[in-house]
DNA sequence: AACATCTATCGTACATTTGCGATAAAGAAT
DNA sequence: ATTCTTTATCGCAAATGTACGATAGATGTT
């Protein structure tokens, strides 16, 4: 990418939807967003016994997911529960709804 | 990546979620199907007017659209006229609101 | 204090994505 | 046949993403 610098300039929801789909864009962090919404919540070790990749990498789609801000962690010492943020993902979910009419 | 080989399986439908959401995962693609929401069909040039990529990344993304379907290109020489594929997109847009419930 | 449990982060390797300019390809017009 | 227009593709560079094992950090338990 020759760009870094200049920066790109598109609409507000432009870019927010496509950071949400990006966070979306892999089907691990799909099933991790599936799983939450049945259990509303979970701890990490829950999906790592789920999932078919190490806890490191489980951990590292966790952060992803925090950063665009569809989940949130809670700590339950010595665990972590993990939670869809209901404000971000409502956000997430009338973007998607606008973009596809 | 290590796993290149192993391939993880997910259920059908994360999987093809994740690649649509993938395939949204870019501002500039957004951009794109925005504008061919509006008009329904427009020509590459079109785009490259509009866009403040030059032509080839712009093509490269167009290509990408099409890799999921989402897009079809006709040939309208010299041009090429580009219009929502209605079949990808009804598929995509279900399984958005099936996973925002 | 020492230990056990759980999760995040570091370091590394490799793959993929994004972007550009240059060039090729395909068809229309002269 | 040559030229013009339009779009795709190639080759490259840099950034980002994905995965792992190893290790660190934080907290509860013994």
């Amino acid at each position: 990418m020759k760009r870094s610098l200049e920066y790109i300039e598109y609409k507000k929801d432009t870019e927010a939807l496509a950071k949400f789909a990006k966070a979306l864009g892999h089907p691990t962090r799909i099933a991790i967003l599936k799983h939450l919404e049945n259990q509303s919540c979970c701890f990490t070790g829950d999906l790592v016994d789920v999932l078919p990749i190490s806890q490191s990498t489980v951990s590292q789609h966790l952060k992803e997911l925090k950063n665009v801000g569809l989940i949130q962690g809670e700590l339950k010492p010595p665990k972590i529960k993990y939670c869809i943020n209901q404000e971000k993902w409502n956000i997430a979910k009338t973007l998607f709804q606008q973009f596809f009419n």
